[in-house]
DNA sequence: ATAATGTTGATAGCCTTAGTCTACAACCAT
DNA sequence: ATGGTTGTAGACTAAGGCTATCAACATTAT
């Protein structure tokens, strides 16, 4: 049930342009450095998201990475099912089709309530939560800061 | 984020053997061939879920297998873990010093909302549910019956 | 004893993941 | 226009995990 390297890094670079993002496009290789992955393969999942419109990329000198929605309009449920493809747990549960027992199995309807249950989180965050909890946690104002 | 066969097949198992435990251990085969899995492959998804205390064998003739315990007292996320692991989608989620960032990961902190919502789910369903919910798909009663 | 069962460990094929390499396309500054 | 800077795309590879299968073994009822 692990989450791939796509789904963690490609959230980690989506939050990381929208930190970096208010002098201009970011460039993928400041991207890299600071997230600690290489540039080669974070164009892989940069390219999806390019392509989902979620991410804006500008060519040439000058040029770089940016979002291309604004922080509240970017869910988590909507990057990660780009770059991991659906988190259902078992196929079926997207496509019941595949399996014969799919109509009366019962435990295909707890792989259901799963799914749901991950998006029910994942759907529910912005990027914009992830910036203010990070902001939240990189400079704690008087009595905001718990544990 | 695809739960691998041995927790879908596992969780199928264990089921038949609850349904059919009635008449007195159930044969490993006969498991097999009514959940369509080759019998040789099912040892190896019965085999934890013994030493884990969740289904008993019986060698020999006669043997075969049967629950170690009340259908109330076996949660999926028990059976899950044991066959799959943890459910966390990234490992830092259990162990926060695999990552240098893991105090101040926002990311992170999503991941473990996303590893309660999957235990909610599975910690909240026990065999006993399973087998409940399978008598009313397969024979329902009057007004009992939906979809 | 013998047949019927479950147990265990070794092994192999396949697929996915993670990552690199290379050539290319677009763009800005001059 | 030209050259350097940047992103784009796809082929390729190495490593590891998943899904089994096989064979030898241990235990038990009869």
């Amino acid at each position: 049930m692990r989450l791939s390297t796509k789904g963690r890094y490609g959230v980690r670079a989506l939050l990381d342009v929208a930190l970096n993002n208010e002098a201009g496009p970011v460039l993928l290789k400041d991207i890299a450095k600071r997230q600690d992955v290489s540039a080669q393969y974070l164009e892989h999942l940069i390219s999806p998201l390019i392509r989902a419109g979620i991410l804006r990329s500008q060519r040439g000198s000058r040029g770089g990475i940016s979002l291309g929605r604004t922080p509240e309009e970017i869910s988590l449920s909507q990057v990660v099912e780009i770059l991991e493809g659906s988190v259902a747990p078992v196929e079926c549960v997207d496509n019941p089709e595949v399996c014969s027992r799919s109509s009366t199995c019962v435990t295909r309807d707890i792989w259901v309530e799963m799914k749901a249950a991950t998006l029910g989180v994942l759907g529910a965050t912005t990027l914009k939560d992830l910036m203010i909890r990070h902001k939240r946690k990189a400079r704690p104002g008087p009595g905001t800061y718990s544990i």
